[in-house]
DNA sequence: ACAAACTATAGAACGATGATCCATAGAAGT
DNA sequence: ACTTCTATGGATCATCGTTCTATAGTTTGT
């Protein structure tokens, strides 16, 4: 019985150009990059194909790396979108990190959000890891929670200082920027999903953080100062 | 050599017992019951396993139907993905449109946040079909695109009375209503994907609400009378 | 310097998946 | 009653994550 051969992709081609010649010739690529190159082919697919294309013979392939490596460094698959997950959220804690530039406590939390924004709508599928449930049957390993935590306390603090500075109204300061943190995610969210058919989503963006902001305000007429 | 076999399941035993009997004996289900059947088969596969656990096979069986009934009915998986997204969403609209029993329109808002995060809560799997991406590759169609437009409109009504009545600061109301719903659907999709560790989920959602509403209020000190 | 422990390698293999094809035969419309 | 439609069940395909195997290159301890 003949079996019917598929298309000759180029790994194909490679995989029997390999086997055909005679010396062994394995090459080994050393421990320490190893990891790294598997984390980085897999941003690189996940940027250009989405998560979905992020699969062990591929993310091999890509990384110049046996498929057996990933389960050597990661344990499965979930390991490696779990590096892809900690990753993101330290990117992201930088970028609100480096986002304030106002010295005003409600100005500096505008700008972060603007920040926030930025950061998902250039890295969508990446933030599509952090947050959606894009990958079936991940869920982030504790290690990576904490990276989140970080990032989540760039934003904490800045609404602890509009608290003491009585800009904002007294309260608990994890739970104000739980709110703001979860409006931003919301208006993201629906925007990468394409669900804002009858509203500009850079439109609703701004007003989101403007309304919210001004119920914030121990005085609501300060709003003014928001742009 | 002796094939390990796995667990002896209950769909596994009916296979062995069908494929034992020598009579043919087909069952054919009634065409209209089919489509709905393997609709309400694959919510309560979401509802009790998730939404990764619907599988064709799975889902055949448990519809009490072939496989390839499912092709013929929906296409592809996709399309019961579809039909459980259009269910969602008219689900989600009419707990929306039965939610507001306050005559007062920020209020009546108000009470339609609060249906919202209940139908969310409720529906946790189904949510996440409708507003994560839960299924690789699943992309709504355009008409189950119309059943989520007639839940944004129960609130876009919503806003424009408040508007109207000089409650909510001048604007338009698709712009406001979908600050709204970001908001609610952000707070919702962090509560469902357990990223609220540092506040209670519930004291969160009621605070966003009244903060925004707050925010929104053409006279702000009018948030008194949300609770 | 040498031996042992570690680990990356290629490749085959397994079970499960979505999807397609097929001939048969029951249901529905004329 | 006859024709058309379509559900059935089973085989089949490629691809997926994962595991196993033997080999061999790298590193480390003595």
């Amino acid at each position: 019985m003949i079996h019917r051969s598929g298309t000759l992709t180029y790994s194909r081609f490679m995989a029997m150009a390999k086997r055909s010649t005679s010396a062994p010739l394995r090459h080994r690529t050393p421990s320490l990059e190893v990891t790294s190159s598997i984390v980085e082919a897999a941003l690189a697919i996940i940027g250009s194909d989405g998560p979905d294309s992020v699969t062990v013979r591929r993310l091999a392939t890509e990384a110049g790396v046996a498929p057996m490596s990933i389960y050597n460094h990661f344990g499965d698959m979930h390991g490696v979108f779990d590096a892809v997950f900690e990753y993101g959220f330290t990117e992201l804690a930088e970028a609100l990190r480096t986002s304030t530039t106002s010295s005003h406590p409600v100005l500096a939390i505008q700008e972060m959000g603007g920040a926030y924004r930025r950061f998902a709508l250039e890295n969508p599928d990446t933030y599509a890891v952090m947050f959606l449930r894009v990958v079936p049957g991940f869920e982030a390993s504790d290690e990576s929670f904490l990276a989140a935590a970080h990032s989540f306390e760039q934003l904490s603090t800045a609404v602890q200082r509009a608290i003491d500075t009585q800009h904002f109204l007294p309260g608990d300061a994890a739970i104000v920027a739980q709110e703001i943190w979860a409006a931003c995610h919301g208006a993201v969210a629906l925007e990468i999903l394409d669900m804002c058919a009858f509203a500009d989503p850079t439109e609703t963006y701004s007003a989101l953080l403007v309304s919210l902001l001004r119920g914030l305000l121990l005085n609501p007429a300060e709003s003014a100062v928001l742009a």
